[in-house]
DNA sequence: AATCGCGCCTGACGGC
DNA sequence: TGCCGTCAGGCGCGAT
């Protein structure tokens, strides 16, 4: 499941492949994602060379001469470069083919994720215009956190997740962060000290970095663009343990829903 | 304004 | 064995 992590893990490995290519058409075989792609994406397209492969958010951008190019894979989303003649596999939705006869192909079997053509600088996009700091930009330190907070009901755990607040958390960095942070998922956002908010920052960033490190966490459906999973799921502490005692004092993590999520923790270490 | 909860979608999995 | 219900979850949107 493609948090940010996730993501970078595929920008850094899609780059060297798309970068400095010409598109030449397009094929879309199911135009039905989170929004609606063009049948048309092809004459769109065509004659766009991808100058830069960004990364916003959970956002991949693929920035052009006439436009940006979002891509967001959704749940279960994935890309890989081939040459265009390869035979598609179910969930192939659409390739970008190139003109040198390779094309980016993007698959995404519960089609959650979107793509979308943005005839201009990206920025204030809609999509984007809203979003929260990235988790490594200096200004989401704790005081920041804190700040955003006050006054807030809303449980730490959907705050955090809250993609206005700090970008790419999702459920399981979320479970994850908030147990290096000694931190109750369940505690109220505006009833947390400075210096508690200072550790969340911090362990926002080392997860998010580590993760990044070891190619992503794969629990069931992700997959890089080189087909292989990621190997973060070997190190998260709390995120499907439930039961299992817990790194740091042996009490059993809890499994609860929160928010309609699955949240993991240890009842001992997080207050 | 803040918060809640639904719907989108497929595949894995557990129970009977 | 096979069928069916449940769960997974990012995100937008409508309801409260």
């Amino acid at each position: 499941m493609p948090e940010l992590p996730e993501v970078e893990t595929t920008r850094r490995g899609i780059e060297p492949l798309v970068k400095g290519r010409t598109i030449v058409d397009a094929v879309v075989r199911v135009s039905r994602l989170r929004w609606p792609v063009s049948q048309r994406l092809g004459e769109i397209l065509a004659g766009q060379t991808i100058l830069a492969v960004e990364r916003r958010a959970k956002y991949l951008l693929l920035r052009c001469r006439g436009g940006v190019l979002l891509l967001h894979l959704g749940m279960t989303g994935h890309l890989r470069v081939v040459p265009s003649a390869t035979p598609a596999q179910k969930h192939d939705h659409i390739d970008l083919q190139f003109t040198d006869g390779s094309c980016l192909r993007f698959n995404d079997s519960r089609r959650f994720g979107a793509l979308l053509w943005v005839p201009a600088d990206a920025d204030d996009h809609p999509l984007l215009a809203e979003l929260g700091p990235e988790p490594f930009a200096t200004a989401m330190d704790g005081s920041y956190l804190f700040q955003r907070s006050r006054g807030r009901k809303v449980a730490v755990k959907p705050f955090v997740m809250d993609q206005r607040v700090v970008v790419g958390v999702g459920n399981i960095y979320a479970s994850e962060a908030l147990f290096r942070a000694g931190i109750h998922p369940a505690r109220e956002a505006g009833r947390i000290s400075l210096k508690r908010y200072e550790r969340l920052a911090a362990a926002i960033r080392d997860v998010l970095g580590e993760a990044i490190e070891a190619g992503g966490t794969t629990i069931r459906d992700f997959q890089g663009h080189d087909g292989k999973p990621g190997y973060f799921s070997l190190q998260l502490k709390v995120y499907g343990r439930e039961g299992g005692p817990c790194p740091a004092c042996g009490e059993p993590v809890r499994h609860a829903r929160l928010g309609q999520r699955s949240t993991y923790f240890c009842p001992r270490c997080q207050r």
